[in-house]
DNA sequence: CTGCGACCTCGAGTGGACTTGAGGTCAAGG
DNA sequence: CCTTGACCTCAAGTCCACTCGAGGTCGCAG
């Protein structure tokens, strides 16, 4: 268990819950890195595993790999990341997840006082849009901008 | 503004903020529906923008266009959805966005720790897999269901 | 040493959700 | 009328995030 404990490809894959072929294209990407045996085949550092479950939780929240790829980028090069390096990182997120999970208060607050007037759209509800002011009569869909992805 | 005050497909889109050829594309997979005037242009019914409004919102959490599909498809066919009919789809909605909400909340307050921690996939982490105590070290990522989709 | 399962590369294919473009028609103000 | 901007159809293109398949190699248990 030393830090040269290497991991092929399908126990990476297995143990995260990527295809395999996922992390082929994440490594084209850039996301991710491996050494190679003599032979050529892969062999995956354990911190790749934070990498990754780095990763899929950010896909989960909704983030492109291009913007988990520029978050990624931010981590130091060479040596494997600190706990104040993925705290950093975290941090980045907070805020996104807060904006997230504010949104879909909102959304589903709102839906609750749609219940009550019956609406997706009209002017008085919560999810009313503001903006359609110069028409007469419902309005469009206003989701908070969060939402709005 | 009787029933049968029909918008031009350009008022729909700019009230909506959706691009017309994503009307037509609703349309296509038969979320949306119009009527034509004499030399085939379409005409919605305000209760489109409603419509949109659905759509857009159900898209922004995540739903596919098929689930929408299903969910609009249980609205009556021949007459103005009432504000009950809405209400039922909002219930619907209710629960994923609970879900969702719950989600978001246990990665944030998850990450909160792993700020502490500073591990993304340890073991001891709220975010570690507990199916993978099979292997030793660190696990894969878990995240809560409803934000694997 | 051999077998076979895991691994390799590279190019092409998939699916979702639209967008774009070409080529042509409609409708309303002047 | 006539012009002009909004509208029409249909096919093809785009972007993202992967996945699949063909054809071949590695590496370890027996």
């Amino acid at each position: 268990m030393g830090p040269d404990d290497l991991l092929p490809v399908g126990e990476v894959a297995a143990r995260s819950g990527t295809a395999v072929s996922a992390l082929h294209y994440y490594e084209r990407l850039g996301l991710l890195q491996a050494t190679r045996t003599a032979g050529g085949q892969r062999r995956y550092a354990r911190s790749t595993l934070r990498r990754l479950a780095f990763i899929r939780a950010a896909r989960s929240i909704g983030l492109s790999l291009d913007e988990v790829a520029a978050a990624l980028a931010t981590l130091p090069e060479g040596r494997t990341p600190t706990r104040t390096d993925w705290a950093r990182l975290s941090r980045g997120w907070r805020s996104r997840l807060d904006e997230q999970i504010d949104a879909l208060v909102a959304l589903r607050d709102g839906l609750d006082a749609c219940i009550g007037c019956g609406c997706l759209s009209l002017r008085r509800c919560a999810l009313s849009n503001p903006g359609d002011r110069a028409a007469p009569g419902p309005g469009a869909s206003y989701l908070p901008s969060a939402l709005r992805r």
